[in-house]
DNA sequence: GGCTAGTGTAACTCGGTTAATCACAAAAAC
DNA sequence: GTTTTTGTGATTAACCGAGTTACACTAGCC
């Protein structure tokens, strides 16, 4: 009950707003309408603050006011106000894109050619994957070590490949095969000779996320945290690449059973 | 040129992001690559710092990683970081929504026959304004003050209310008058009388915005701020409502000339 | 090896913001 | 006319982020 209302003051922080701004503007969705006075009491705001706080939220919208003695405050209706928040952050973002557009790269500098480069979060990583996926011409080899991993998007995205590319889908365990093969029905499944990587071999710690290997060139390896479930990747680039090359050798003692390239 | 990226800057922070980050994200973006040093030196972040700032970035997905010596760094391509952004906000939109949801309304407390509610901003106007005349049954009456008002989405609203609405748009000037008429051709449009609402008569400061009028027993009028381009709206409900008579008293007074209801 | 420049971490200071409290005038209620 | 409630403004305290410094460690270079 009360956590939920926590939750919901949480992420209202998290979308910009000031505690009491927050707490004021939870207090006031069960209310209907109320009072500077009762909705101190409700939310724990003190009484003074409350006004500064409600004024805040009117000039977005969020928030209607009663100008009479007392004067009263009530939210505006849920879709309302969610759709505000959503224009609002879709404008910024749009402006962002609009403004970085005109200035990117000013560059120069000699990069090195062993680059490995890493980067946590399950949202950029899986921006990542379907990026790689889709500069596929030739073979796709993706072993998924997590049924969370498997998201709509995944699924959509690599039965949107191209037909003339070779689609290998491995996972760990059998379940999760068999929930690719039907959900992807033009890749050729296998279940992955990949469980050395996973628990107390290596690290007791980490377990294998996901493995995209994209045209023999490009690699992403990611790892998952267990307990903070936080996804970890490295990712790397070019045929002469390091990663890669381990890549193409885990494939040559079979343990990822790729297609021969003339195929 | 680099106003631009101060405005980059400016945004990024505004969706949540520190403002080293934001100058080493922004930084990053025009550099293809590079180290701290090298960051430093263009963003103006303190070398110390730009690991930190770097860190929070990549666990969000926005930048990689080369864990050589010295360390390299890169952003995200701008499709891959805007997509992420965007997803962030809108799970949080989302989560936001499901919790409300599921706590609204704990409710009492009689409320007075008399509302008149007041709330500011474009965004939250322009919400309440589509909410009212979707909720139209017989009638709508509509004057637009401000030729930035007449945004796609109003005239969306418009040509899809339902065809047993009557339809009276009226405008400030005739141009303005025109512009609705090609927009919106099921209204009947007029030039409105209400010039003095308008400039000096009232208010110096104060220049019409919007009124909405619908079914005779709902009302909007919005008011801009001329140099601050705020929009300020009051809003009023029922058909006794004091508010709601005096507009009814313009139209029988002829300044805004609405069809008899019997037709 | 030993030296120097450069790299990465961690601690600390300072300043501004926000949460929280208080004082007070104006307005309602009794 | 007295007392409570209401709204504004100022003040204090706690916190967080910006900016700085100290230092251990690495990598190249005599």
């Amino acid at each position: 009950m009360t956590e939920d209302l926590e939750e919901a003051i949480e992420v209202l922080q998290q979308l910009g707003m000031k505690e009491y701004e927050a707490r004021c503007f939870v207090g006031l969705c069960r209310l209907e309408s109320g009072t500077a006075k009762r909705l101190s009491e409700t939310t724990e705001v003190p009484r003074t603050r409350v006004y500064d706080a409600i004024r805040v939220l009117e000039a977005q919208g969020l928030v209607e006011i009663q100008h009479t003695s007392p004067q009263r405050f009530r939210a505006v209706p849920l879709d309302e106000a969610t759709e505000t928040l959503r224009h609002q952050y879709e404008d910024r973002v749009e402006r962002l894109r609009d403004t970085l557009e005109t200035i990117d790269v000013t560059e120069e500098e000699g990069t090195p050619v062993q680059e490995v480069w890493s980067m946590s979060g399950q949202e950029g990583i899986e921006n990542r994957t379907d990026q790689l996926l889709g500069e596929a011409t030739e073979e796709i080899v993706l072993v998924i070590g997590d049924e969370s991993l498997l998201t709509d998007r995944l699924i959509a995205t690599l039965n949107s490949a191209d037909p003339g590319v070779e689609l290998v889908v491995g996972a760990l365990t059998e379940s999760l095969e068999t929930q690719i093969q039907s959900a992807v029905p033009d890749a050729t499944t296998f279940v992955s000779g990949l469980e050395w990587l996973h628990g107390e071999d290596i690290d007791e710690e980490t377990a294998i996320g996901r493995l995209v290997l994209v045209d023999r060139s490009k690699i992403l390896v990611s790892t998952i945290v267990p307990d903070s479930h936080v996804e970890q990747a490295i990712f790397g680039e070019g045929f002469g690449n390091g990663l890669v090359v381990i890549a193409r050798r885990l494939m040559s003692q079979g343990l990822i059973p790729a297609r021969d390239p003339g195929s």
